[in-house]
DNA sequence: TTGCGATGTATCGGGCCGATACATCGGGCC
DNA sequence: GGCCCGATGTATCGGCCCGATACATCGCAA
């Protein structure tokens, strides 16, 4: 999942491991508050000798403004087979493409995905939460007695939650149908339409 | 965290780690749909190497119902020493008390905490939603014209998930500290008002 | 009696986290 | 000039938790 967001972001631009996580967090702080560095160097490092990403340390600094200076920052950019396994993770859907992380940080990225993808992965999560909805209901139904009210309090909370979640999805599905790219609810973002924009020679 | 949760659930029964599974999972469906047996049974070896809990490979199987006939399932039960650390852990509040599983947990055994730290717990939480709040409309307010439709629309579900749980919370506070226990909102669960029960000869 | 699904216990590799330890830079302060 | 301090920046370590996998037993039906 991290391998995919930090791929997808060193896409976009070259950066070193600091600003990665800041762009991580404000891409996914609906999902994780901020990546730890105890996670984020050691994918790095995985995805360095899997040869997805390369290293150019400082010394040709034109791509990255001289933010402080000249020192041991280590920069990081995608490669070409870095390009292709984006791509290769991003088309492939399965069980874990439908969990909270795993959700977002593919929902993150729709802009980079073709229609039908999207759709297969927004009507996926539905069905994952629905059945949450209703494992929920279940127990609200049948072991109400056997309960005590905080923790019944709670299961209704996470109820409404599900519900809610489920009518964003149907909204979404149904734009997503209709052509027309996200909600564009309330005031930002006029243009741009999400183009599945793929760039390579 | 999750030895919280097993302390909890074996003060109020011994199981063996197949009920415990299914127990958790309706005690704590919102939070985590189901916990793992690579996360369960290590957890109960360290659990009965601390002595909080204890085994009793069914021979006793009088506590028990013969659910199926008499073989190799072990059933785990809590020790005193288990209860103390029960109410040790509950009682403590630190910062992963306020992350979504602690939080939870926490709130699935309020029925045993004393108001002061429910209180205590309540506020906590609500002041770190407020947080990611504000970082959210941070986000929303100054890099919307950086980011593209699908993450600000993200963003946005995520901002009202806060403002909404937000909300949750203060009714939760108010009701608190007018005496009376949770919400009994819709339907359920007339009678019993949380007793912070401690059972102990 | 053979096979099969539900019940039940257990391990293994790996992802991710929090805590921690370092270095270096720019700038304020005496 | 010289000094400390906070922001920047890279990196490791122990530990929790997960999914996948492997077993072993029981009740039941073909």
């Amino acid at each position: 999942m991290l391998e995919l967001a930090i791929l997808g972001l060193l896409q976009e631009a070259p950066m070193h491991g600091y600003e990665l996580r800041k762009e991580l967090a404000t891409k996914l702080g609906t999902i994780r508050a901020a990546i730890s560095y105890g996670t984020l160097y050691p994918t790095l490092k995985r995805l360095q000798t899997a040869g997805w990403i390369g290293t150019a340390d400082t010394a040709d600094s034109d791509t990255i403004p001289p933010l402080t200076s000249k020192r041991g920052r280590v920069v990081y950019k995608i490669t070409a087979e870095g390009k292709e396994r984006f791509a290769e993770l991003l088309a492939q859907v399965g069980p874990e493409t439908y969990d909270d992380a795993g959700f977002g940080v593919h929902f993150a990225f729709f802009s980079r995905t073709d229609r039908a993808t999207r759709l297969r992965i927004l009507e996926g999560r539905r069905r994952r939460i629905e059945e949450r909805r209703e494992g929920l209901r279940e127990v609200l139904a049948r072991a109400s007695d056997r309960l005590d009210a905080y923790t019944l309090e709670l299961q209704r909370h996470g109820l409404d939650a599900c519900e809610r979640e489920v009518r964003w999805l149907e909204e979404l599905i149904t734009n997503e149908r209709s052509g027309r790219p996200p909600a564009a609810s309330a005031g930002e973002t006029p243009p741009e339409p999400p183009r599945p924009h793929q760039d390579r020679p």
